[in-house]
Order: C-alpha cells, then sequence, then structure tokens
DNA sequence: TTATATGCAAACAATTTGCATCCTG
DNA sequence: CAGGATGCAAATTGTTTGCATATAA
C-alpha cells in the first residue's frame, strides 16, 4: 500500500462529511502531492497541474491548500525566507532537514523531540501542542561535491 | 553590563569594518530591538523609530535589518503565519516557545537539541549547521485564564 | 436544483528597488 | 568630496478576495 498517505475513498469522505465537494482540481492537486512526495509549493504545483489541466487557476490551487489544511490532510512549511511548501499529512509527527546547498528537503522523526517538550513543559509551565524543527546544514551529497562549510 | 547584545562600540567597529556607516536611523533601530527585547516586526521596530524620528521610512528599517543580519548582529525569526521578527543575535543558540492565545513569545536553551543535532548528523551524513526550533502552545498566564485546550 | 467551486481580475500585505538627495567618514 | 545611506514612490512577490459562471451532489 501506499505510505504517502490517505486513499481517494478516505479523502472523499473526509470532504464530503464537511459538505465540501470532491473536484476534478482538488483530486488533481492532492495526487500531484502525493507523486512528488511533498515539499511543494503553491506555484510549483499550479504549474504542475497547469500541464494536465492547463485552465486550472493559482487561487483554485491555494484554496484546495487551504481547505485540505483545515480538514488535516495537508501540513503547511514554513520554510525559511521561501514561500510556503505543503505536504501530505501523515500520522506521526515528523520535522526537516534542508540542504542549504541544493534546497533538498529531508524529514526525520525525532524522539529527542518529545524528551524536550516534556522538559521544557515542565520547566516553563508551557502546555506545548505542537512543534516545528527544521535543521539547516548541507546533505551528504553536496558535501560531497564541495559543497558547505570548511571544516 | 547589559546583555541584551553588542555595545555601541561593537556595533560601530563591525560596521566600519565592512565599509557600512554608522548613521541614526542604524542606531535606532538597534536601540529600540535592545530596550524592547526583541522579537518585534519591521512595521513595530517602524512605528517606534517614527517616535523618536518622525521622517525615518520604512524602507530604511529593513535595510537596517538586512545589514544587521548579515554582519550577524540580528536574528531574524520566522514564525508561523506572521510576519519576521527579530532580536539581537546573542552567544549560544537559543529557541522559541509561541503562545497561541496571547503571542507572547519565550525564549528557552536547550541541551536536547545539541544532542538531537549530533544523532542527526551521524543518522544522515548532514553536517547541520543551524537549526531552528519552535513550539506552540499555551503559557502558564493563558491556561491560568482558562485559555487553551482542554485536558 | 442549489449551494459549493471555479476562473479571472483586481485587491492586499509584506518586502524590495530606483533614484535624486543627503551625510558619514 | 565620494561613496554609502536615506526618503519617497513605485515595483514585486506571495497570497487572498469579489463576482459571475460552472458543476457536484
Amino acid at each position: 500500500m501506499s505510505s504517502s498517505g490517505a486513499e481517494l475513498k478516505d479523502i472523499t469522505r473526509t470532504l464530503r462529511a464537511q459538505g465540501r465537494r470532491v473536484t476534478p482540481q482538488r483530486r488533481l492537486v492532492l495526487r500531484l502531492l502525493q507523486e512528488q512526495g511533498g515539499h511543494l509549493s503553491a506555484d510549483e504545483l499550479y504549474r504542475l497541474a497547469c500541464q494536465r489541466r492547463p485552465r486550472i487557476s493559482l487561487s483554485t490551487v491555494y484554496r484546495a491548500l487551504d481547505v485540505f489544511e483545515g480538514l488535516g490532510l495537508v501540513r503547511a512549511l514554513h520554510l525559511e525566507g521561501e514561500h510556503h511548501r505543503y505536504e501530505i499529512a501523515r500520522d506521526g509527527e515528523h520535522h526537516h532537514m534542508i540542504c542549504l546547498a541544493c534546497g533538498r528537503v529531508i524529514e526525520f522523526e525525532c524522539g529527542h523531540c518529545a524528551e524536550m517538550n516534556r522538559d521544557l513543559a515542565e520547566r516553563y509551565g508551557f502546555d506545548i501542542t505542537g512543534s516545528r524543527v527544521q535543521l539547516l546544514g548541507y546533505c551528504t551529497d553536496c558535501r560531497a561535491r564541495g559543497e558547505g562549510r570548511v571544516h
């Protein structure tokens, strides 16, 4: 089975449950996000969508993403500087490492984070409902190509 | 001594070393950031600056922040949704907890993060040069006022 | 059949830039 | 006095909105 997110059937159900409709545009946006493995910006999604459905508009892409985010089907990533990127929401929190040379985004899960949250909740009396962790650096490939900082 | 960042003398030196100039506008922006304890947006800085120097322009504020960031004197925070916020750069990495009810930003240092970085560097062959951690939740005060999620 | 979605164009907000003028070094 | 910095207005970029029309249920 696909690990890249909910099936069309589930999505249809989720949308309908909220009185929203399943349209070809929405299906397309979601499919692109699944096919490309996520981390796409609204504009990238729009360009890709145009290849299969030339009359789709950028605002439709934004609106679709908005609806999906509201339903918990899609997550928006707020990466440094750039515009936002979107990915299919999956179970389990994960975070991102971003390569400063090639822009690649690598996902990781992190046990330390849970520990950190507990620790901080205690230290500051904060009730932590979510966390965003971004690590900036250089990926293996780029380092092999001589990119990155000198050690 | 002030723990809120470099002294004017240091700043002057840093600027001059790069052929940049020390102007009243730049001094003002930096001072406001120090006085207010940081976490201000460009626009907030602009408004505050206007009180002391009505003819200053928003673009000057942006340009000052840009120069300071380039010199490592100021850090830009990219918080969820909102516009960017800026703070005086200090030694030692710290991160931010943001209260979803009152918007307050609380800084914290975190030993787990260093550990996490080592761990991930090893697991993925990534050379991590920096990290940004944001925890979202509800601060003690807001929880006392009944804000926040139900347990 | 009827409310939700779409496409398009226009509106927005945050940030950047061009340019004549000003002022620091 | 020369080149960097400023103020102002106009341009850009990413995103949102209004509205008439199209379409899913």
